[in-house]
DNA sequence: GTATCTGCAAATCCTTTGCAAGTCA
DNA sequence: TGACTTGCAAAGGATTTGCAGATAC
């Protein structure tokens, strides 16, 4: 019902697919120079409680939100260049019954990072080590 | 190769299956009173670089180390009550396969944390309406 | 003896909170 | 008006870092 918070929602939608919270404050405070980041964390609590933005937390610190109405996916993030690659919803249904067939829980995978590594650093890894298996 | 060392790995290794950076340090300090934090955090950032521990990020803030030779387990993480549930390595085989294939993606399943909720919470959750499809 | 490790304290980073002032309907 | 929202600044928690002194081998 604010400028801040139709900047805020603007931003989220606009967004590819997931954006952080830093982010989302820089691109607000580009064309509204006293926002505060507060703000943007209370706007953001609200509109996931709304239930209009998902927020998904990817694992080393990195929280990133999400439209709601733009679909579910998931997310793979590659621990030796930061990218993540998304990933559709139903690649991991099968999981998801699964894990509510034999642990009775009721998994919610929209908020899923899976670490690892992708194929650039595969290949760029001739250099270093490989580290898992 | 330090007592300060010595105790902190047996604290890793004592615990049953995973342990947070406090709880290590509350468990030193107990025998030990004036270790320091951040000893705790740079002995176990050497013990994960010599592949002695592993770290798992399990979103919230949460971060557990666990014995890499007490074999690797993935964790649910229910959302209401916070418990931790161990699931068999064997469980997401399939995905990790699957990623592998299909992204080229190669997920290190051993910092998985999957968000959920329990079977008790389900159970108790007639009082507030369920939230995830 | 020398490189390494430790404790301490201060500094980060990200996020949250208290509060008084400002804004919306 | 009257409740809700904001900005600011300070507080928080978890982790990291610089540095000088202490320790291991």
């Amino acid at each position: 019902m604010t400028p801040q918070r139709l900047m805020i929602v603007e931003a989220v939608e606009n967004s590819t697919n997931h954006i952080g919270a830093d982010e989302i404050y820089s691109e607000v405070v580009a064309k509204y120079p006293n926002v505060n980041v507060s703000t943007v964390y209370r706007t953001l609590e609200l509109l996931e409680q709304l239930g209009l933005v998902t927020k998904t937390d990817l694992g080393g610190g990195r929280v990133v939100y999400h439209p709601v109405d733009k679909g579910h996916h998931h997310h793979l993030v590659c621990k030796e260049c930061g990218a993540t690659i998304d990933l559709d919803e139903s690649v991991l249904s099968s999981l998801k019954d699964s894990l509510l067939r034999q642990y009775q829980f009721v998994a919610d995978l929209r908020h899923l990072g899976i670490q690892g590594v992708c194929v650039n650093c595969r290949q760029h890894a001739s250099q270093k080590p490989a580290e898992s298996k």
